[in-house]
DNA sequence: CGATACGGGACCGAACTGGTGCGGATTATA
DNA sequence: TATAATCCGCACCAGTTCGGTCCCGTATCG
């Protein structure tokens, strides 16, 4: 279904979480309680996020996770490619990945802007965007599209 | 990772070698030849493809399938929802899936933005440019991505 | 030193994936 | 009408992945 996993959606809910106190330092069970999500699952997911570079820890009493950089400098992307590995749609882009009939495959060079193009959408997004209620649209091709698309990022 | 199916990936392949000859009627052992797919994996991806209206098949001797529509008209994100069910990133996008924490989620109205972004860029390639050795491409965010995610399609 | 909390694994059942096989229905041709 | 070619639907299987839980080691604070 070209899904993103669940514990990736779940991820993105802790870190927002996390975005929306940024100077504290939460512990684990404070951000399941925070965020709905059961608790085991978001040791887990910190886990993942502490060694993707994208939060900090603290050991010992009163430790906890903090975000590693601003909230607006962390996109969906990020978050993706820590929890699930580097966004690749096609198994087969990224080459060695084991596809039998690579050598006369005349599609692959197409996948991999596509590949390129989806990676944009996710990078548009920052977290301190999916913290906030509602992200600002506009019209492309005529139809819906979160506004940031069109802001260059430096 | 964010994947696309293998299988899903070979389903293009096969979709792009009946764009190349939308005249004639081939028989799932020609498609596998041309499209150096193993025939089983074929015959299984055209019995999807034709439950998803792309392509048409014709029964009894020298039978085979056909593209039901222009390879201009088809996009790349109609093959990809025939073969894997509607696009929706997030498993929990689509209410009802089952999410237990759908009434507190507050990124899933910005998730589903993501969404449309991502179905944007499937939908705005066409077999026909797949078919061809290489798609045009053009600069955006200083990075390359197709060129016809710029130009409106029909 | 003891309580708190992160860290790294191992582990498990369920679901999904890619891939194969077979009997039945449909059509062209001899 | 008989036969061969071809699609159709479904059932089946092994391997992997996914969501989720548990345990024990280690670091930090008081
Ligand atoms: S490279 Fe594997 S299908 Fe194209
Ligand atoms: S609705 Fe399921 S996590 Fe947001």
């Amino acid at each position: 279904m070209l899904k993103i996993a669940k514990l990736t959606d779940y991820g993105t809910l802790v870190m927002t979480t996390l975005a929306l106190e940024p100077a504290a330092c939460l512990n684990a069970q404070e951000l399941a309680a925070r965020s709905h999500v059961a608790a085991p699952t978001v040791a887990k997911l910190l886990k993942l996020l502490v060694k993707g570079g994208l939060v900090v820890s603290t050991r010992g009493t009163h430790g906890g996770y903090r975000l590693a950089r601003g909230a607006e400098t962390i996109t969906v992307a990020d978050v993706v490619s820590a929890l699930e590995g580097p966004i690749a749609i096609t198994a087969c882009a990224q080459h060695g990945g084991g596809c039998t009939i690579e050598g006369s495959c005349t599609s692959r060079s197409n996948w991999r802007l596509i590949d390129e193009a989806v990676r944009q959408a996710l990078s548009a997004v920052t977290l301190a965007q999916m913290a906030a209620p509602r992200v600002q649209t506009a019209r492309m091709y005529g139809k819906t599209v979160p506004l940031h698309v069109f802001a260059a990022r430096e």
